[in-house]
DNA sequence: GGCAAAGTGGGGAAAAGTGGGGAGTTTTGT
DNA sequence: ACAAAACTCCCCACTTTTCCCCACTTTGCC
């Protein structure tokens, strides 16, 4: 269970520190990939697995199931946790979510989001004053 | 389980090193064949046994599974994986692909996906922008 | 305040990626 | 048939990147 908000740093070697409170719930490897907003998306490996397996079912024969395999295993990599906590972010990862030293982390209950600070700023703003008819438009939920 | 995307070289002999993370898992023998889309696609083993005996199962009488066959069987080649972690892509498969020098390979969670770097740019500048629509269609799947 | 855990940074060993030489074999051309 | 050329395969060498370990600073908690 991944809950809560964190802004920290990503180094220059590309590591980036997992909140120790997210980490608790994670194992010693997960997969980080890329999601369709901008930003990075970690699991944990049953959730991976669940994920994969739903993924490589699709036809082969469908192209646009071929081009989400292509974004989501392509743009995977397995992480190992070290010692510090750290796991590496691929520099294509760090390139498409344009991460380059502050970073936000968000608990998503069953996964892990990254975002770029800036990234995630615009994003708090955009949605800010708004969520009260975002909300509206899913009621039924509560 | 194969991951990532990886840009590298194929040299002047013919020889592709597989990147490590996607040699991991491979055993010491591959199957290289194409794809219908203009690339190469490398399979371990056991994943080529299945897909092997699937294609050999398909009617004769059938026109199609016979030009599928020829195909698939006419354009592979079992590769073994050298001290340097290389495999030899015969010239008929290079020039199919279209590949000289610069190669991109895609892991994509059971198989690796070979592409010349001119190709897989042009590719990634089709789907670029649609990913959100390619994503949409096959909802459920988050 | 002091201790422990978390977060951050850097250096060095090891592995990965790349290129090339040369012996042995096959193919090509005369 | 024979020589020359091309191709394989195996080995070695160099450069770059990655990974692992250690050390310091900061934060939170007793």
């Amino acid at each position: 269970m991944f809950l809560g908000t964190f802004e920290h740093t990503l180094d220059a070697k590309g590591r980036l520190a997992i909140p120790a409170k997210l980490r608790n719930s994670l194992g010693e490897k997960a997969v980080l990939t890329r999601s369709p907003d901008r930003c990075l998306v970690l699991y944990p490996m049953d959730e991976w697995n669940r994920l994969a397996q739903q993924l490589s079912q699709l036809s082969q024969a469908d192209r646009n199931a071929r081009d989400l395999q292509y974004f989501i295993f392509g743009g995977a990599s397995e992480c190992e946790i070290d010692a510090q906590g750290r796991i590496i972010v691929p520099a294509m990862l760090r390139n498409y979510a344009s991460i380059d030293g502050d970073v936000v982390s968000v608990g998503m209950n069953t996964h892990i989001v990254i975002w770029s600070q800036a990234a995630w700023a615009e994003r708090e703003t955009r949605v800010n004053g708004d969520i009260d008819n975002i909300a509206a438009q899913l009621v039924g939920l509560f």
